[in-house]
DNA sequence: GTTATAATTGAACGACTGTTCAAGAATATT
DNA sequence: AATATTCTTGAACAGTCGTTCAATTATAAC
């Protein structure tokens, strides 16, 4: 049987995810995941040597779930520019069950330093991935016709990544007006053209 | 006499911030913090009350000297416009006696939760500040004529304040292609107009 | 049902956390 | 020179940190 009623390690990475975006990697202490995803040390050990390891896996947790979400609405819908726009709309504006307005990778390069270098280094390498997929739509936005071909995907999924990063910080930083947040993220997608 | 070797108020606020800068606030440590600037626990606590006392002065200390940088910019440059890509040329890319590409006040509002309120809203006030700045000096590019009179300077002033936090955000994660973040940061700034 | 294997437990470890405070050194006042 | 005032010191405190491990419980194999 692998139906446990929790303890499943799904269950277990979203939890503790959701613990570490919202407070980070430092602040985030071990009795505090313990109790989250209700593990005793000792198992918690044994899964995922270290609290390092942990935090590791929840970050490439964390990176496939925006990729599947940028995945399906992808699917969801025609015009991948719409897609894209429709994700940047998702991303900055924090719905409830959402610990943070910040990107987690982000919030991750910005607390760790060489003391954690490869925890910062697999962070950077997902941002890319992330950028990767961004680079893909705007190419298949070329394919439809629905975008110029004189622009460079690569570079429009680099102005795109620094804008939901800008976005996202700047949400954080003036997290009363949210009508605002709108109007700015609406005139930084429109200055992409 | 005021004038101790070290110790003057001033050396040592700098000396915290830039170690709080590069490491955050949760990661440094009173006694990183004693070594640094070179007290003792009682004499830190006598002056600054708390760790959280210390921390907000160099929030302030980070924020005035930024001002001050906005200001100098300003009155080296004839054209108000052409200050303000000097400053964002200036913090996209991270020059040596800088701990870090991110700005002190975005990794405090990232790594910072409401178990730290006054903090997180110190953080938030002074970043309003340097906004308002920016803000001013786009109504100056106004006045001058070089800068058409439809936009609103305070939503230019978001849109370069998102940007700032964007590309900044964007250089610490691809820190090796500093030919790609300028030419992103040139293609960010030519897309304010 | 019995044995072998894997997973889980929780007490304990040494190191480190932010902070306090009586004692001492330095400076200012008379 | 003597007294009053401020600043500085460093040992110590209670609490928390990430981590380990022998003992126990659960699962699998025969």
């Amino acid at each position: 049987m692998a139906t446990n009623t929790h303890n499943d390690r799904q269950d277990v990475i979203q939890k503790a995810t959701h613990l570490f975006w919202e407070k980070g990697f430092h602040a985030t202490s071990m009795r505090n995941l313990q109790e989250t995803i209700d593990m005793r040390p000792g198992s918690i050990y044994a899964r995922f040597g270290s609290k390092e390891g942990l935090f590791k896996q929840t970050l490439e947790f964390y990176a496939n779930n925006s990729l599947a979400t940028i995945q399906s609405l992808a699917d969801a819908n025609e015009s991948p520019l719409e897609a894209l726009r429709a994700f940047l709309s998702h991303v900055v504006i924090c719905k409830n069950p959402m610990p943070s307005n910040m990107c987690m990778l982000v919030k991750t390069i910005s607390e760790l330093t060489d003391d954690n270098a490869e925890l910062l280094a697999e962070a950077q390498q997902l941002l890319a991935t992330i950028e990767a997929a961004f680079a893909e739509l705007f190419a298949h936005a070329q394919a439809n016709g629905e975008l110029s071909n004189s622009k460079d995907p690569k570079r429009l999924a680099s102005l795109f990544q620094m804008q939901v990063m800008g976005l996202r910080a700047y949400a954080r930083a003036n997290e009363s007006s949210e009508a605002d947040i709108k109007a700015l993220t609406n005139d930084a997608f429109a200055s992409l053209f």
